[in-house]
DNA sequence: ACACACATTGCAAACGATGCCAACATGGCC
DNA sequence: GGCCATGTTGGCATCGTTTGCAATGTGTGT
């Protein structure tokens, strides 16, 4: 079908070898370098991934992994690494596990497969579970930190405290937490940045959500005004805009009778009524840096054997018009 | 490193051939196939996907090419094809254009090295370019009609005619619409149902959108209130909901004062305030659909080459909040 | 008992690129 | 003028799998 190195050699009146070299960048007269690169562009040349992964052994592609493709914070992050890749020039598997640790241990095995690396985004395994499935290559996980891999991780603490803050500002003193889901690696971070947070004066009651979806917040809403907290942090922004829905279904006013924080700043949150105020992460740098962190760990494969350390973003506060001041 | 099909040969006293066929489909006798079977377990047998596509000239994944990753509109299409190919145990490819044309061309390119076919999901190159690009090998359009190009749509026409009806039945006479992207085809298809949609006493205004995206929507509200309409359709959810952002915080009622329909029910859709009216398009089932036309295409290769015939899938008017009695 | 069909298996040649090693030419140096 | 270092190049084996073809063995019909 498509032109081979043979092909090329041929026309340029050299070796298949010599071909490789001058494309690959091995020692060649640079004369030859220039009628071969000429001839291939002219055959429109493009070398066969298959042949040479055979070789060479390297497949040239990463993988993703996320537990929902549908889930806007993930796309953010799929943007920034798969932006990291294209500018690699290496092609990104996506895959999703529906939030399900035996489809994501199925989908590590099979991209291991097919991948030079993994981007483990907020995966659900155990500690052990994900170190042994990450000794099959390289791996870099976001949203998570596993003993013994580079990860990029935001500042979660930083930003429960920035939150806590403003609604000490605004005269809070009782403010309810909506949880992530259970045994969430991110939700155990910001129940400690809330536990840390202390000298406000601020006390927290948790409110438990299942998942960390929209009907969650819809549920956790009327479980909130059961509290007597006068403002309300949601684990992610998709809760919150499901508490946001059912407290005006109920005729509570935002942020009049009650405020609200989210986490994240999705899209959405600059979209829903009111405007939600939120912990803002730097989500597509997050998909970008740890795909950066891969490609630097494949191209000194076998190198230096340091490890990535890992990376830790700011998580910044926006205010919007969801969260107010307290009143009497 | 993994076993290779040398060893299983050696282990089980066989050829490499014989393993090939015993484990490919060929004829093999019973016996010795189970022993292979077995053997080739025991040894965690992987086939290397590189020395086969090398030999077969099929890569065995496909790829998937939508126009912004972030929409969540493409995220449900993606999850559908995603689970289908997944179902035929094929890797998928998904990448993005950033909505731009030069971008898409060479995305094509370079899948098509990579892949056995593609999906391409609201392709925005010319029919020409799209079926030129198309011929390097099996190709499936989504949200899109190309010449000679098996496609999976929705049925826009009935669509927007149950929203005019749903409309006129309340009352409504004078419509906007806010439009799509210039030289999209979906827009064009939604004109065209707008235009043929007679009969039913309305006149449609025209109000432009230069981007599908929400501040599009804010920008158009107020180009909306100038027109006198009582009601606005958009071209997708997302212009709705900045539509339904800027006349909230211009004081304008919805439903009260304006009515507005949006169009995809993405899942933001019933999440706004108010919930949103809109044409519902089978975005997953679009993509499983496509996937799986895609995956019959590339089995029966070579075989019969009838064409795959397109698929129109069916619209339907979701009624909520944003949608009433016009005021006299 | 012989020929022939058929089932089962092994052999060897690919597929396209890479990279080791040897071959060759050239120029500088003693 | 001969030797060696250096720069360039071609030859060839190789990666792991599939597949056409030939070889072997078994059973059947006449």
């Amino acid at each position: 079908m498509s032109a081979t190195i043979t092909d090329v050699a041929r026309a340029a009146g050299v070796s298949p070898s010599t071909v490789s070299r001058a494309l690959g960048g091995g020692p060649v007269n640079d004369a030859t370098r220039a009628t071969i690169v000429r001839v291939a562009e002219e055959l429109g040349y493009r070398p066969n991934r298959a042949a040479r992964e055979l070789i060479t052994g390297r497949t040239g592609t990463i993988g993703l992994l996320v537990p929902d493709l549908g889930n806007p914070y993930f796309s953010e992050i799929i943007k920034g690494a798969s932006s990291r890749a294209r500018a690699g020039a290496l092609p990104i598997f996506v895959s999703d596990t529906d939030e399900d640790v035996a489809r994501e241990r199925e989908a590590i095995a099979s991209l291991r497969a097919t991948t030079d690396g993994l981007l483990l985004v907020s995966p659900r395994g155990s500690d052990e579970e994900l170190a042994a499935l990450a000794a099959g290559g390289p791996t870099v996980v976001v949203n998570r930190e596993v003993p013994g891999l580079p990860a990029v991780i935001s500042d979660a603490a930083s930003g429960i405290a920035q939150a806590l803050q403003h609604l000490g500002a605004l005269g809070h003193t009782r403010v309810a937490y909506v949880t992530g889901p259970h045994g969430s690696w991110s939700d155990h971070r910001r129940r400690e940045g809330l536990a840390s947070a202390t000298g406000l004066g601020i006390e927290i009651v948790h409110v438990p959500a299942a998942t960390p979806t929209f009907h969650s917040g819809v549920l956790a809403a009327d479980l909130v005004l059961t509290t007597g907290a006068t403002a309300v942090i949601a684990f992610n922004d998709l809760i919150a805009i499901g508490v946001l829905d059912r407290l005006a279904a109920r005729g509570v006013r935002v942020p009049h009778d009650l405020s609200v924080v989210g986490h994240d700043d999705i899209a959405m949150a600059s979209m829903c009524s009111p405007h939600l105020t939120t912990i803002a992460v730097p989500k597509e740098r997050m998909g970008s840096m740890a795909a950066d962190m891969l490609l630097r760990t494949l191209d000194r494969r076998g190198a230096s054997d340091d490890r990535d350390p890992s990376v830790l973003l700011p998580s910044t506060l926006i205010v919007r018009d969801s969260t107010g001041e307290v009143k009497a």
